[in-house]
DNA sequence: GAAACGTGGAA
DNA sequence: TTTCCAAGTTT
């Protein structure tokens, strides 16, 4: 699949002369530093960019340089990553930039193997980094990128069946004497003109080249890829209380979901079981611990990417043993005031909004 | 190759 | 309310 010598040459030029035009102007756009560039590759990582830039602006005042990074404790860095999702990105740039002083004396790698080799960068983030901060011919192949192709070319699978393919068009596109600026303008393309459902195809740069376009099928490509339907989990989450006014609070383990985050214990509702029952008897086996279960406190929906919960909460007293962390990293007796130096998960904030207000 | 891995916004 | 999906990578 390659596209005609002279429809190369033209999209590139259409293209840059487009984005020089109307291209956004965002904060890591404005920076030379490879390390600044990074983070917001890293950051960008399914996340939308108006997501980004208030978790940017705040990681680059707490961590102005990699050796910041690298000198931090995981839980502060976690702090600063709270809410922002994926929170193996956090861990794999804490490990990244121990790594890069030790191996690299603190200077981001040109090599693409030696970037690839990092934990958490993928093709598409090494080729964003090593574009954007070195000017380096290195493709991309976001999700905003496999859009804008699939409809250049009028894929007739969903883009998850045509990879390699995609691959090769975006090696084929990007331009050697301006890979920065070319890799920047086709996701932009993608964010702001090529866009999901009802793209601006009046604004575009390549109405004379996209297939979709000339078929007027910009609606319907790319095809949809196969989902299937989310599990919901019924959890039963205790706020256990001792006599001094603190609350027990558990570390998840590193690896894994929300690996590394604090949380309120509890666990999955099994058949036939009360929610007292279901509180009581995970508390035992997390913790080890003897509790009563008290007050409703509040029912939560939360949807992760792989399944729904329902996060039914309820406040216990602490009864008797010593609360062992037999299913986590580390467990904690808190106030209400310290359990904000803690990373805790979404869901979890919520909770402790609710335990704020109705103290 | 499929599943795991967060959260928020849009329709 | 539900579904999609956003600057993807890892196992």
């Amino acid at each position: 699949m390659s596209l005609p010598k002279f429809d190369v040459i033209e999209l590139r030029r259409s293209l840059l002369n487009w984005y020089a035009q109307t291209g956004r102007n965002l904060p890591w756009r404005n920076s030379s530093d490879p390390y600044q560039i990074w983070i917001s590759e890293i950051m960008l990582q399914q996340t939308q960019v108006k997501t980004v830039i208030p978790y940017y602006q705040s990681w680059l005042e707490a961590f102005p340089t990699i050796h910041n990074l690298a000198e931090a404790d995981l839980q502060t860095v976690l702090k600063l990553w709270q809410g922002l999702g994926y929170y193996a990105r956090a861990r794999n740039l804490h490990a990244c930039a121990q790594q890069i002083v030790q191996q690299y004396n603190g200077v981001f790698p040109y090599e693409l193997e030696a970037v690839l080799s990092l934990p958490g960068i993928g093709r598409t983030t090494a080729g964003g980094i090593l574009s954007s901060a070195y000017n380096l011919p290195i493709s991309i192949l976001d999700g905003n990128v496999k859009r804008v192709l699939a409809r250049l070319i009028a894929l007739s699978v969903p883009p998850g069946k045509a990879l390699k393919s995609l691959w090769e068009l975006s090696d084929q596109l990007v331009d050697s004497n301006h890979p920065r600026e070319f890799n920047q303008a086709l996701m932009d393309l993608g964010a702001t003109v090529c866009t999901p459902k009802t793209p601006n195809c009046s604004e575009c740069p390549w109405t004379l080249y996209c297939q979709a376009y000339l078929l007027n099928l910009q609606s319907q490509i790319p095809m949809r890829e196969i989902s299937s339907p989310l599990p919901h989990k019924i959890i039963g989450v205790g706020v256990i209380w001792n006599q001094q006014g603190q609350i027990l609070i558990d570390k998840r383990p590193a690896k894994g979901l929300l690996g590394g985050l604090w949380e309120f214990p509890g666990g999955k509702l099994e058949a036939g079981e009360t929610l007292e029952e279901c509180i009581k008897r995970e508390i035992q086996e997390e913790l080890a611990i003897e509790i009563e279960v008290k007050d409703h406190l509040m029912t939560l929906e939360h949807a992760y990417t792989h399944f729904k919960v329902t996060l039914n909460v309820y406040h216990c007293r602490y009864i008797s043993g010593e609360p062992q962390p037999l299913e986590s990293d580390e467990i904690r007796w808190v106030t209400l005031d310290e359990i904000d130096q803690f990373p805790f998960p979404k869901a979890n904030e919520k909770i402790i909004a609710a335990l704020k207000n109705n103290s």
